[in-house]
DNA sequence: CTGAAAGCGCTTACAG
DNA sequence: CTGAAAGCGCTTACAG
């Protein structure tokens, strides 16, 4: 702190420090690394030294090649960091691993599946280990990644590779039954990223969705299908937006196209596989004086903050994002074994579809 | 990908390929790191049978040795991760530092003031420069940190560090005074980690406020202050409460008791210092049927999505935080002259104060 | 409890 | 364009 920020910074190292106190570079390391290691005065002697000569303790770049190991875990995100960063559901798994990494001493490095094209060899392999959270743009990402590292899936799959997801199906076929209770006119689905080239509106014959399997979202819109048909509707007659990117923004457009569809084309029912999806139309109902929920009500799915703590409160499935990144965690630090893990979502009723 | 999670993996190194391929570790480097210090033709040779092997790259921990640059910029939030990953500001200024590091080949590792106890010697000392946010609960977490790496402080200040701020106290100034215009009956402040000790809840004359210049609220108050003694009121009289964390739970039992008050002693305008707390107003009055803004004008800070992308729109000042980010980022890139900054605000008119 | 020594996996002048 | 060699700063058996 208090050295300015010079030229030629008298860069010291533990060879150094055990030299100016005549004892082993093992006794210096032993200091900061093993008390057990040596006697307390001469640690004492040695930490007191090393504080005084402004050395804040070994170089982790050394130690962390000498012992293979860096205490830091990668977690690659499928979205650019912007985006996650903004995204209330991997916020929250970003805290869910944080939290347990930091409890065990690790750090968290961020990377994106979408990064700047050049990126030379890249920092990557620095990690110990690596969670993947949502479909890779492309798998090249993946592979440039070292392979004998523990990797773990969050919200989709890696051959041989153990994965975290909730139950996305039963939670959307359960949200879907609860809306459906009370039979709507015109019901629609607002889906996310479910088309295989990008697609912002509503879809169309022209386009062919992702493959089952592939992503979660397939899996959402399996559910609310076969709910649909459960109730009598013919689910490929149900019309369906998609959204490219669960933002405001992104979002806003598809949906205030839907609602200033004439009244007797507007759905009364909107399932919706987000709830920033959710809550944009939410807004721009409000906005246009459409009432919710007689006029038209909204599900959403993730259980995030934003839609609940407001009136009126989002009906919607909650996900444990946070228990979602714990547990990847303690599989990555090897706490917990390493096998498929599937958590269970809660259905919230509030007052968008009571 | 396709290795198991083996055992024994059967890691490869450069000299390794080296080896295998018959020219020199010089060659293997180079065909990674600078493609015009050999020919088209070895470079292919080597990098197809990397992939071959599985050699993924260079190993980062040896690199950054050897370099003595790691390309990882450490971000050091004050709050803890699970809370500044899911607040707004604190994510807008973490996208900022993204885009900028991510643009220019570097990765962000998230370190927090307020670690696990223990925290052996840290992997804190792995990165190349620091960016530090927010006022740090010890000191002693950026004396441990290397001196002779960049450091910028962010919404606070270090010792011959340069910072990055937001106009403060202009910006609360002119809240309050658009605010102040039609003149309130009883004019309340909701504070922000302002006092010395923990105190969430009414400020009384037993708790003592940070100094100024410590914090960023005690700017922001400054401002209000001003702006109600020119408008005719005696700041000192001006009821106050503080909030701990800038969190609705955290948030929503003060401001309950708030609203609580009986009518002639409930406030009729909150000047909030985030738009977190006017948010929680902004429910909570929504709940006990108080109107806005007939009962109660609210004011905000900081502009975030969540309070725009709604209905009622908050009144708040706009801080750019993502710009914030990558000024931080590029002044530790060295992509920036290192010296302080100001950045300002802007004052939005939205419908809880208009 | 201490000290001498090897080596983690690279990159980079340097000489050819 | 290529190859031999030094060394980045540590940690860790190992012998004393």
């Amino acid at each position: 702190m208090e050295s300015p920020v010079s030229h030629a910074p008298p860069r010291i190292t533990l060879k150094d420090l055990a030299l100016e106190l005549g004892v082993s570079t093992a006794s210096v390391s032993n200091a900061f690394n093993r008390p057990d290691q040596l006697s307390p005065r001469l640690r004492e002697r040695i930490l007191s030294e090393a504080s005084r000569l402004g050395y804040s303790g070994p170089d982790a770049k050394a130690r962390s090649l000498r012992t293979g190991r860096s205490r830091i875990i990668a977690v690659v995100l499928a979205e650019t960091l912007t985006y996650s960063l903004n995204d209330a559901v991997a916020s929250e798994l970003l805290a869910g691993i944080a939290e347990v990494l930091d409890t065990h001493g690790h750090t968290l490095l961020l990377l994106s599946g979408r990064q700047h094209v050049s990126q030379a060899p890249g920092s990557a392999n620095i990690a110990d280990g690596f969670i993947v959270y949502g479909l890779m743009p492309s798998m090249k990402v993946l592979s440039d990644l070292p392979a004998e590292r523990p990797m773990i899936a969050v919200d989709f799959d890696i051959n041989e590779r153990p994965s975290v997801h909730v139950d996305n199906e039963p939670a959307s076929h359960a949200i879907a039954t609860h809306a459906l209770a009370s039979p709507p006119k015109r019901p629609g689905i607002i889906n996310l990223r479910l088309t295989e080239t990008p697609c912002n509106g509503r879809i169309t014959d022209e386009h062919t969705l992702l493959v089952a399997g592939q992503t979660i979202t397939r899996s959402r819109l399996a559910g609310f299908h076969d709910a649909l048909e459960k109730h009598g509707f013919v689910a490929a007659n149900v019309p369906m937006w998609n959204i490219e990117e669960n933002t405001y923004e992104v979002c806003a457009p598809v949906i205030a196209a839907i609602l200033d569809l004439p009244d007797d084309e507007r759905p009364d029912l909107l399932l919706c596989m987000s709830d920033r999806i959710a809550l944009t139309v939410l807004t721009l109902a409000e906005q246009r004086g459409i009432r919710v929920p007689e006029d038209l009500r909204i599900t959403g799915f993730d259980g995030i903050a934003e839609g609940q703590n407001r009136g009126p409160r989002l009906t919607t499935v909650r996900q444990n994002s946070v228990e979602k990144g714990r547990i990847a965690a303690r599989m990555i630090l090897g706490l917990e074994t390493r096998e498929d893990r599937m958590l269970h979502t809660e259905l919230i009723i509030g007052d968008t579809c009571p």
